[in-house]
DNA sequence: TATTGTTATACTCTATAACTATA
DNA sequence: TATAGTTATAGAGTATAACAATA
């Protein structure tokens, strides 16, 4: 494989958690590399590959969803708006709430971002089986249910 | 289990990243409120995890370890050492390498920071699989591989 | 010449608190 | 009163480049 020492083996000792945390700085560093072109930080990355389906979403929703208080989701939307991939505009129903929307410029730098996300994901995946798959996703959601 | 919507369905356009890192945020968050006595920033809590072995190591290796810059790791050591935590020797048989060692103070704040990691995964482990144990580190290894 | 680590600079991320507008 | 979002402030993380000491 490779000279370097990986080191996910077992342990109760919190390597489960050590490794996760490797995983996710090694795959952002990687993909904010991939898309240097696009000029992006990691999380303006991280929102627009959640803002990637499509779907209008309120800042706090996609707060929620990167992982950023409100104060910092403000600070990355406004550095996307100035630049032209998203709209802030007032949500129907409840005027407190903002409403967020890419734009075509918008969509088509999140569009890139969902295919180095896919790309990294599918050279990664194809040398593991399915049911390795499925376990990766029940401990992440177990992590997730434990993390509140 | 929850009112709330986790999403770590099947999909082929890069949840499983998107996944991997709201996992991370979620439990690096719990974990600093958990040690909020320790008065540790996650990147500190990051370095004494990996330290708390006892094994010494110089500063690149470190910053390996937690995916940070050499002059990123430079700043987090500076305040572990400011506080007690930690002494910076030179390392025998070649003086441009420093050699990092936990104090007997930087010790217990490790074992802590491992208590605290070791709970969480606990907890969460408690309710998967062995076998989904073992797919979770299989998909890590094989991200850490692919983000090379 | 190359490597290890530090320093300098500028920008981004983060938490806390105060604030506005709306509910 | 409570909630959604922004602003202000200060500290921490990051990349880049320049630097000293050592190899």
């Amino acid at each position: 494989m490779n000279t370097e020492t990986v080191d996910t083996g077992p342990g109760p000792g919190g390597e489960t958690l050590i490794a996760l945390q490797r995983a996710t700085h090694a795959t952002l560093h990687v993909l904010t590399a991939e898309l240097a072109a696009l000029k992006l930080t990691p999380s303006e990355i991280n929102a627009l590959a959640n803002l990637a389906d499509g779907r209008p979403r309120t800042v706090s929703e996609l707060g929620a969803a990167i992982g950023s208080k409100p104060t910092t989701t403000t600070g990355v939307l406004d550095r996307l708006e100035k630049r032209g991939h998203l709209i802030r505009a007032l949500k129907p129903g409840d005027r407190r709430s903002v409403r967020i929307e890419l734009t075509a410029q918008g969509r088509a730098a999140a569009a890139t971002v969902r295919e180095a996300f896919a790309g990294l994901e599918a050279r990664a995946l194809a040398a593991v089986r399915p049911e390795d798959v499925a376990g990766y996703r029940a401990v992440l959601a177990a992590l997730g249910e434990a993390a509140r």
